[in-house]
DNA sequence: TTGGCGATTGGCT
DNA sequence: GCCAATCGCCAAT
């Protein structure tokens, strides 16, 4: 079943501060066009790679591979980890300042049969819990490394389609450095976040 | 030119 | 819970 599509989200709309907008995307929609059809879901976590974060990508400086995070906010930084899975970014600053928003997890909406074959699974618990299970159930990948999220393409940001419902906070997953910052939201008791449930209450 | 490492996942114990 | 898989990046040689 497909629900309505949201609105674009406008740029302006978008907080400029990193933590701030990894808050204000939990509830927003994540869609992903395909030649099969439009797949995506809601937002249920994020985690916040802010100014001067040691465990940001951006925090030695420009490279060609981190180019991406330092867009004007609401552009897409993708990147291979562990040489197994994508991870998709939303930068967050201001024009040249380095940062952005991991999205960690979506609660499938739409194309839910699509991303099952894209996963191998038919679990949609198991769709898109995780980062790297996110972009391989929406097929994303460096291709769509630096594209604008806040305007109808491949892959963009779309407006809540309900309350979020209640928002909680913690620290970040699998990181060593600046572990015990309080960079992670989530909903809270939304069984489409990734982590241990003891992370999730 | 090379070696160590990482914002993960899935399978096995 | 533990651990191997797998590879691009980049700091250091």
């Amino acid at each position: 079943m497909t629900v309505a599509l949201p609105r674009v989200l406008d740029r302006a709309e978008l907080p400029v501060d990193t933590a701030e907008l990894a808050r204000f995307l939990i509830g927003k929609r994540v869609v992903r066009t395909l030649a099969e059809g439009v797949a995506g879901g809601r937002v249920v976590e994020t985690e916040a790679y802010g100014i001067g974060d040691p465990a940001g990508h951006a925090y030695r400086g420009i490279t060609p591979r981190i180019r991406t995070l330092f867009l004007e906010r609401g552009h897409a930084y993708v990147y291979l980890a562990y040489g197994i899975s994508f991870m998709l970014n939303v930068s967050s600053e201001m024009p040249g300042v380095g940062a952005g928003v991991l999205i960690r997890a979506i609660e499938p909406t739409d194309g839910i049969a699509i991303m099952a074959r894209n996963r191998g699974t038919e679990r949609v618990r198991d769709l898109a819990r995780g980062p790297g299970r996110l972009c391989a159930a929406l097929g994303i990948d460096r291709r769509l490394d630096g594209i604008d999220l806040c305007q109808a393409g491949p892959l963009w940001l779309g407006s809540d389609d309900q309350a979020s419902g209640d928002i909680g906070q913690g620290k970040r997953i699998g990181i060593t450095r600046a572990a015990d910052s309080p960079l992670r939201f989530y909903v809270r008791g939304n069984r489409f976040v990734s982590g241990p449930q003891s992370l999730n209450r």
